[in-house]
DNA sequence: CTGAAACCTATGACTTCCCATATGATCCCA
DNA sequence: TGGGATCATATGGGAAGTCATAGGTTTCAG
């Protein structure tokens, strides 16, 4: 796979809530910044950095946001990449056609216009929810990222089995890890 | 006397009371700190070391503890490993969005914003209960986790069975470690 | 002339940085 | 062996900086 560990900057991590303001701006959280500058380090020295909004299909109402450095090498994939047709078109489809260039302002907001707001249920005014996933985060309607948070914790207890009274979660991946283990030793 | 001198400071073993201060900062305890640091051997010179603290389900009322090095190997299987899809949505959202970074100060503190407070129900000038548990630790609020020790110690009651006059832990652990030998050879 | 987008500055809340102090453990030398 | 010196650790608080947010002003297109 193309995407591996080696060039891989720190992961998007951890989830924070900012407001929309009047005009449809957010604040992207700092962190999160910093590693959209790391992955757009060709831009003209003391130019903010950019990143790249995946609009998404339309049963999933959030926004996807890569940094530049992830979005090319997923542009290389799709467009020259060893993939079936129909796969190409998908990807090219969302990846590429619907998804457009933000450049953050000099405090470190993107704006949203109208289209964007609504594909992912934001309003002006009202606050919008951050979601780190590693690869990219993602920008909800913090209503509906709190019902979708709910339902993991329900997967999580179907996971976990009728008899886990005091059950760690870590435990459950310490069960992947050696499952992942014994494979490798299998191999 | 000496067990195994060699690879001491893999596992976060022991535990110790730590207070939250005004600020809402806590003492790492110094071996886990120092656990931390071989575990970010990535970071400037001079810097201080970083840990992944992750809030996990709602029912577990703790904060676990990852060193970058740990976090990292289960980053990387959440994201490109060959998970069930359902797996790897829970642990996504457990492990990498409802996580946050804390980079230790000089001091050897790390501070808990209040949300981190509330999950793991501790107080600002109270103290903070940490616990070792090898691939990571905890941090407790005291009395939830003397209560949790307490449920422990049931539990093994009902494992050594009811004649357990004056019985021994390690008996315990003796027929487990039987279990295991017997299955190895039996392959 | 109007509305949307880009630009600049200001401010309060919060976090991080830095230095100070207390307390205990370890070491070393007489 | 005792007693002081030295170090590691835990804790406390003031100052400085960062961040999210709120305005206002300018620019440009329609």
């Amino acid at each position: 796979m193309a995407l591996q560990e080696s060039e891989q900057h720190e992961a998007f991590r951890g989830k924070s809530t900012h407001k929309v303001d009047s005009k449809g701006r957010v604040s992207i959280p700092a962190d999160f910044r910093k590693i959209l500058e790391a992955g757009d380090s060709g831009r003209e020295p003391g130019a903010t950095a950019s990143a790249v909004i995946v609009y998404g299909p339309p049963q999933q109402e959030c926004l996807l946001c890569y940094s530049l450095e992830t979005i090319n090498k997923l542009d290389r994939l799709i467009m020259w990449g060893n993939l079936p047709q129909q796969k190409k078109r998908v990807f090219q489809h969302y990846f590429i056609t619907s998804s457009v260039t933000a450049q953050l302002d000099p405090n470190g907001r993107i704006s949203m216009p109208a289209d964007l707001r609504e594909k992912s249920r934001l309003d002006v005014s009202k606050p919008a929810r951050f979601a780190g996933t590693g690869t990219h985060f993602e920008i909800w309607n913090p209503a509906l990222h709190d019902a979708y948070a709910a339902s993991i914790d329900e997967q999580l207890q179907s996971l976990a089995g009728p008899d886990a009274g005091s059950f760690n979660i870590s435990v459950l991946l310490d069960q992947e890890l050696q499952n992942q283990q014994s494979q490798t030793n299998a191999d």
